[in-house]
DNA sequence: GTTGCCATGTAAGGTGTTACATGATTTA
DNA sequence: TAAATCATGTAACACCTTACATGGCAAC
């Protein structure tokens, strides 16, 4: 439940509803969940319970009120633990591969077909990226250090569609080579 | 439900029972589902609802009987539909990502120590999936082009640790860089 | 007057996981 | 005698998603 650390991070940079952790989620391409609400308000209940964050009642002139969270002492902790420990395996999962697998029922046109399709999409993802990058980093700046992580978060992603294009690259050379022979 | 496709795939290329499926998948990179019977058997009902395969029952002496599942026409066309379908657009999640957002709690020490064991972990990633590319392609090889797309499956995840790798060398020196200035 | 924002939440469903239940047989 | 293999399946739970319920206020 990776959820729960990324809202505990948010709340140590700055106080704030569940509906504002919602809209930054929703937004957010490092911190990739969808900020449904039926994620983000369990959740919170979850750590109140768990003593790891305290709420107060924001009453706001016209607009409902809010329950605003903030991260107590032992939230701090939680979270600096979860932060030094050993991080999972990454897990590479991609659904295109699986059709790849037995595409070869396709014949050279519609297997040219389908890998043009997907180049497009991953080449769109990848200048995306880059334009999201040129407007600056999007999460905490307290240190130039913390500034530099989330540069470096954002510039992940772009690597990795960048080396997903390479391998389409290749594996259209090769594809071109056994078709000539 | 790619699972579901992935199952069909399978079939196609020869028949099988769910004990031999779960089989596959557990050693399969490629194919990266658990293979957890939870997921194979409730799948093989729906598809035999679906009319998607077909199944017999083998005796065989002391071991229990089991159902060999095959592939009907209306499954070949499913398979062959779902194929030349659009591809979903790959998303990259990794929760070290979010582990690294709030990682400016660390001094430089500890974030270094992070880094140096999540490298570990991806480099060992990376020499299995090389290794099991050295052993040959795992799939079938019905012609030369599906061999070739399989060959270049495996070879995908090979790149992403390596593009994983080059970026972790980066963020490495940029850190660096801060750090002297 | 319909759409959209503010703000809380619930319902239902898709997809995946580990662990368990059952029961015979083979191997160490 | 303990374990692993063959073979089917269920239970419980983790995580994530879209869509809905409620209700006032603002903007076009």
């Amino acid at each position: 439940m990776a959820i729960k650390y990324a809202i505990l991070g948010l709340l140590s940079w700055r106080p704030a509803s569940g509906y504002e952790l919602r809209k930054y989620f929703s937004e957010s391409v490092a911190l990739y969940w969808s900020g449904n609400s039926n994620q983000v308000y369990p959740t919170l209940v979850q750590l109140h319970k768990d003593g790891l964050v305290e709420s107060e009642v924001r009453q706001q002139g016209n607009y409902p009120p809010s329950k605003v969270y903030n991260l107590t002492p032992a939230g701090e902790t939680a979270l600096r633990e979860w932060v030094v420990a050993d991080p999972p395996v990454p897990q590479v999962r991609n659904p295109f591969l699986t059709q790849l697998a037995w595409a070869d029922r396709l014949n050279d046109e519609e297997l040219a077909s389908l890998l043009g399709r997907y180049e497009r999409e991953v080449q769109m993802k990848s200048l995306m990226q880059r334009e999201l990058i040129r407007r600056g980093p999007e999460g905490p700046a307290r240190t130039p250090r913390e500034q530099l992580l989330w540069t470096m978060i954002a510039d992940h992603d772009c690597r990795i569609y960048e080396a997903e294009l390479r391998w389409l690259e290749r594996l259209r050379e090769e594809l071109g080579k056994r078709r000539t022979a």
